[in-house]
DNA sequence: TCTACCGAAAGTGTATACACTTTTTGTTTT
DNA sequence: AAAACAAAAAGTGTATACACTTTCGGTAGA
């Protein structure tokens, strides 16, 4: 079966939450999820508590776990981190590139671009966030790209999630010109560019409200 | 009795682990802490699985939970990620400081003066951490503090804990110092400032070795 | 009609039970 | 005496039981 159950049902509500099949605010009862994934809801807690350390739900005591609802403050909050974090990343990145390392993040954007063009709304929402993780990894900073990884998936919600098809292929863009100054050893310019990148996604940012699904089952189809 | 019977747990370990009480590597049974805190197993698995996101603990598969022993390396890479951050952290505070936030730091700085002045170890190691989460509080950026928390208590276990006195002493100059060049708003000065504190903090890293006390409820006290 | 209250239903929080795995210990074999 | 094995002990992983809290529906009173 499975090697541990409580990893399934971490991913399987974190992509139903991201994707958007279960809209902030949902009610996520232990016993429905634990019916649902065919165990007991000791596991279930497990899951749930570790989704609301990754911010995707909160927990409420006696009253239950809740799809999050990130704030737009929060949202602000977390592009500021990652601006500090990745303009710095970027001029380090310059400093120790490879062609190994170019050729890698040429290839993830390819397959950005394969995902964006066949609007595959769920793909190209996580390869797009990987290409920030990517570059950590390169690097050789474990800690920086689990961090990344985190802030990434916290504000997935209120993101890339909301991102338009036009938005997404937009970023796809604005990655290949960082890779192409990357490339080129240009310290400024990538820096430029990566900032410059962080605020468009910021920018993008739209905080429409959308009718919620309440029934879990078939949210997790 | 307890508002919430996890979280003292969890505190209590920290603060165990943390002021070296418990060494790394020592196994801390479920059972065993159960007794000892009079609470049935759940709560505790419920404190370790915290414990352990915070890397304070790894949880080994069917093995149980150990106090971590955190490597050199990942030591480094934290230290790499608090510079990119810390770094940006000081210029924006710059840039928006005002007399009552200097004031704030100033009072903090005088009270890791007298923790460290009295040698009280286990204060001074949380207060001078606390300086630099104060600061991202201040700036009112919740996830930054929050984040430099996380990273801050991450690497407790190998810096802040094998600090000696002097090294204490010095790294409470450095705040006043840095304070000092925020309230002149001498930008450049105080990004200087914060990027040479964090490598001497850095430096000063030493990876004694030190023998095992075994007996949890003698660390426990 | 609206509000207040009561009881049932649903749900969370903690303890306990039990299966399965790892560790230890004592014995046998070489 | 050292290595190998077996049985017992200790420990973890998951399910279940039960107490307590919240929620919801309905009824009585204003």
């Amino acid at each position: 079966m499975e090697i541990s159950s409580t990893l399934h049902i971490v991913e399987s509500l974190t992509r139903a939450i991201v994707e958007h099949r279960l809209h902030p605010g949902t009610k996520l009862a232990e016993q429905k999820l634990a019916d649902h994934f065919g165990v007991s809801r000791t596991l279930v807690r497990q899951a749930l508590f570790q989704l609301s350390q990754n911010r995707l739900i909160r927990l409420e005591p006696a009253r239950g776990a809740f799809v999050a609802a990130p704030s737009v403050q929060e949202a602000r909050q977390v592009f500021a981190v990652r601006r500090m974090l990745e303009v710095e990343m970027t001029r380090a990145f310059v400093k120790s590139v490879t062609t190994a390392k170019i050729k890698a993040l040429r290839e993830h954007v390819a397959q950005e671009k394969m995902a964006v063009n066949n609007e595959d709304v769920a793909g190209r929402t996580e390869l797009l966030g990987d290409f920030h993780v990517r570059m950590a990894e390169l690097m050789g900073n474990q800690v920086l790209a689990e961090l990344l990884r985190d802030l990434i998936s916290r504000c997935a919600l209120i993101t890339l999630m909301y991102q338009s098809n036009q938005a997404a292929e937009h970023s796809n863009d604005e990655h290949a010109d960082i890779v192409k100054a990357l490339a080129a050893r240009d310290e400024e310019l990538a820096v430029r560019l990566m900032d410059e990148h962080l605020r468009h996604v910021e920018e993008n940012l739209t905080f429409d409200r959308k009718v919620p699904t309440n029934d879990i089952s078939m949210a997790l189809s």
